[in-house]
DNA sequence: TAGACTATATATAAAGA
DNA sequence: TTCTTTATATATAGTCT
């Protein structure tokens, strides 16, 4: 009998891919390829890139020369220093937009700490209530103006102890943004 | 007279180029394959990806499906919770390394004093009225197992994201806007 | 600085391990 | 999920317009 040839690489149509373990497959191999493109366009041309991909799975694939974080806030850094930067309506927008790294800069040791006491009181606080009504395994998820990311719940992959838990709180919320605390 | 055949495709090595007008071409080429690329990946999966690029001359190119910010957003969100460091700190660190951008925007004193307060309030609502901060239209709660996946990096850096606490407020004060912290 | 062209380098779809 | 293999689809270096 005659051993089955490879038919080789197939044109697929420029589509979502349906079958699932295939798309699977092809993600990874896919966003393999483009970071090693991303890559080699750094060493040919001395640039720097970062690339953030969110995976099928949920999972936060990230690529960066020289870091992501460090792209990540020239970008965002000259979106909000744009020309009229010193106009008020421009100021708030530019604040919203401004990565945590440069506010952190403002913030004294002091007030951090007296921050994070509060917030790890409050966790503490919540997860004692928290903990009496839900099931751990399986929270819940919601926020009253979309301004939350919805997270795929999966199995802990080992992670230690009782602390880890997130919370977040979206109190009268007018304003259709929020940003994270820790 | 016979045409010159095209040499085709040549091999080249891994290095930066130096003739500044292939480089200038190259990277053309090439970023734009990238971006392609970039685009069938979030095509073919579904998936969401954000590119940033600052070329050579220093232009920002970026690519983004849906949108750069929006994953920006969730990115930074998830990097501000993991580390392998208990300590809450850690990141400061990291930021004095962070290029340094001089804000003309930066939470006064006392902005920073209101939102503490507030959030001191806040921790108070939430412990004698856990209950109601159930409810699915004003709040959020996850276990961190579900909402903090680890995340990898390719290339260049890698950060193994073990869960901490996220906090995310959103209170209605005269911010507007809420920021994020570490 | 941006399109062709063409031959060749690479990426990758399929299928099996 | 990750790696192989094979055949084929694509990307692109070098050159010219």
């Amino acid at each position: 009998m005659a051993k089955k040839p490879s038919m080789g690489r197939q044109k697929i149509k420029i589509e979502k891919i349906e079958v699932k373990n295939h798309l699977q497959v092809t993600f990874s191999k896919r966003r393999s390829g483009l970071f090693k493109k991303a890559s080699e366009l750094c060493t040919f041309c001395g640039v720097e890139i970062a690339i953030i991909v969110f995976s099928p799975a949920g999972k936060v694939l990230s690529f960066g020369h020289p870091n992501v974080e460090s792209i990540i806030d020239r970008f965002l850094a000259r979106i909000s220093t744009g020309s009229n930067s010193h106009d008020p309506f421009h100021l708030i927008e530019a604040q919203r937009n401004a990565s945590v790294r440069e506010l952190n800069l403002q913030l004294g040791l002091e007030e951090l700490e007296q921050l994070r006491d509060a917030m790890e009181e409050l966790k503490k606080n919540v997860t004692q209530h928290g903990n009496k009504l839900m099931n751990p395994s399986s929270m819940f998820v919601s926020n009253g103006a979309g301004v939350f990311d919805q997270y795929e719940s999966k199995p802990s992959h080992g992670i230690v102890g009782s602390s880890n838990m997130n919370v977040a709180v979206n109190v009268n919320s007018n304003f259709g943004y929020c940003h994270r605390f820790f």
